[in-house]
DNA sequence: CTAAACCTTGCCACCGATGTCAACGCCACC
DNA sequence: GGTGGCGTTGACATCGGTGGCAAGGTTTAG
């Protein structure tokens, strides 16, 4: 399979994958005339890495899944550094959570009130567009 | 006031005062040796724009606040433009919230999955780290 | 022979707020 | 008059994944 296969196949672009080549992911022999060749299962390798860039994961941090998979794993979350690299981003994901919940309060506050106080003492809609809380 | 004492007043850096400048936001006056002079008044200017960006507005977001100072509100979120600019970044939070909740479950997921297809059948412990949903 | 459709490497652009450096001007103080 | 501390403008770097272009090689079909 050659890398224009590859690209459409997996849904992106050759471009994509020779970067993620360059950053040690992907794996491709060469054929004579130089062109990338891809075993079939590179594919798998590049629908996981999609799959978790998709979920916010940087692409360093799909290493561990990628070689996971190469270790001859069919799922690629099984193996000790791919459970530490979940965890890792739950609790990024938990912390950006949490910031942006206090920075909604924040917004909410300052709709409140300047609506509120503009010209009326309200009728008790919810002026903000947020919903009940 | 010269354009470091703004700075270290404002709690941020001349370089930033002068990008907020070239974008429209601050504005001073020149001294018949080409120094910036600023009013008082522009701290709070500075203020409002470091507290909105602190919240995750983009700078082109935070003129209509600025604008609702200049025209003399007390508060920067009174006037029209700065209620929508408001209501855009509460909409913006909560998609992203919810965009995130949703990652937040498939990492729980294949968490679970991971360590409970391991190799025991579990306690009932909570593995994912996540705590109790 | 040529055109089209592949492939190769390498480099610049993006986004956005800020850091940082260069090269220079102005002022105050000793 | 020199030095240090302010100010000025301008330009490049950052981060990260991707787009896009240029200049070139290869192969196949017409």
């Amino acid at each position: 399979m050659l890398i224009g296969e590859l690209a459409e196949r997996a849904g992106t672009s050759t471009r994509t994958l020779r970067y993620y080549e360059a950053n040690g992911l992907v794996r491709a022999r060469r054929s004579a005339n130089g062109y990338r060749v891809y075993d079939e299962s590179e594919l798998r390798v590049v629908g996981e890495i999609r799959a978790l860039l998709a979920i916010g994961f940087g692409l360093q941090d799909t290493r561990p899944f990628v070689e996971c998979l190469r270790a001859g794993n069919e799922c690629s979350a099984v193996c000790p550094d791919s459970v530490l690299a979940l965890r890792r981003r739950l609790a990024e994901v938990d912390a950006i959570v949490s910031q942006l919940t206090q920075v909604r309060e924040q917004l909410k506050t300052q709709l409140d009130n300047a609506i509120g106080r503009r010209h009326d003492h309200g009728d008790g809609r919810d002026v903000s567009g947020a919903g009940a809380q």
